[in-house]
DNA sequence: ATCCACATGTAATCTGTTACATGATTAA
DNA sequence: TTAATCATGTAACAGATTACATGTGGAT
């Protein structure tokens, strides 16, 4: 259920719309939190139900801007510091990887290589940010140096995810070397 | 939609039953992709309802042993080579690292370093993994080769998020070292 | 005048979790 | 005989995705 937290962190920077905060999912909480508008609106509307925000002012076309409340702030830092964080990762990308063995080891191969491609796009892509960012120098803002902490950890996750997979790449074919090698062994009397 | 590849996947090692396939899920696939009972066993069912696995046994208790059909060996090998795996990671962990400014330094400092050791203990469990799957010798099976490329990911990954944890608790340091800094001066006249 | 961006909401469906419910077999 | 393990299933609920539905305001 942390999405009404991700809510509450966002409005910590000032109220904002339902459509507001819905840009803000697709764009800095995208590779962290997405969250589809339907799922914003609803969650925005249990959490004013639950006094953790509130309408603060209404604009043009029904825009309602909501603004944290006391107890909303202390809810966020609540969870913040007292809930541990669930260290669940249902990956796709591993399950696969268990399941290698039923296809060929070329196929194998091509998979891994795939993902260490996959992970070095994603790294370009963090360091554009990372380079839009310093230039943009937000300073020492809390946001800032947080944000900066986060896409570190996107940045090393990268290069980690990157390198395994070439690691994991050669070992298939170390293990096909072997097997070559051992089935020309038994094939000799 | 993938629990129901990591059925077919499961089931590629032999027919097992429902109960079976919970152990496994417990244990092996617990760290990828965690399933409840309740998940399993309906999955078991809409799976032969579409074909891709068939009771092959039945035993005491109203046991029944599913095996994989050709169509269910066709599918998991389609889904391998074919389906992108999705790169979405909602965490938990990283999404509270966004809203850290809202709680003092000294607890965001405490958060980060908590997330290392967190870390660090669970590389300590999949070293005792390794050591175990080392002593017990599976060979050059396709599991054994595949499990160990899996087991491998998740070393790196902790030792990444260590490292990145404690990298992470030090910026703070420094941030608020230098904030005390610009404190101190800005109270000269 | 017309189109795009703004702006909110609901319904259907799927996946997953927790809890409930039931009963058979086996080993001590 | 009795407790643990084996074994399957359903129901209620929570969270997320996709699609549907509607309408306003401002810029060209």
């Amino acid at each position: 259920m942390s999405l009404r937290h991700a809510v509450l962190g966002l409005l910590t920077e000032g109220p904002a719309s339902g459509y507001d905060l819905l840009k803000v999912f697709e764009v800095s909480l995208a590779n962290v939190w997405p969250a589809t508008q339907s799922q914003l609106y609803g969650e925005l509307g249990r959490l004013a139900d639950a006094g953790l925000i509130e309408v603060v002012a209404e604009g043009p076309r029904g825009r309602k801007e909501y603004g944290l409340t006391d107890a909303g702030l202390t809810e966020l830092r609540r969870w913040l510091i007292e809930v541990e964080p669930e260290s669940f990762r249902r990956t796709d990308m591993l399950l696969r990887v268990f399941f290698l063995g039923v296809v060929r080891p070329e196929e194998a191969r091509a998979y891994l290589q795939e993902q260490g491609t996959v992970a070095a796009r994603a790294r370009e892509d963090l360091e554009e940010i990372r380079s839009a960012a310093e230039k943009g120098d937000l300073g020492n803002t809390p946001l800032a140096v947080y944000g900066r902490i986060a896409l570190e950890w996107g940045l090393r996750f990268t290069v980690m995810q990157r390198e395994w997979a070439e690691w994991a790449a050669r070992q298939i074919d170390q293990i096909e070397e072997q097997n070559s090698v051992g089935a020309s062994r038994q094939d000799l009397p």
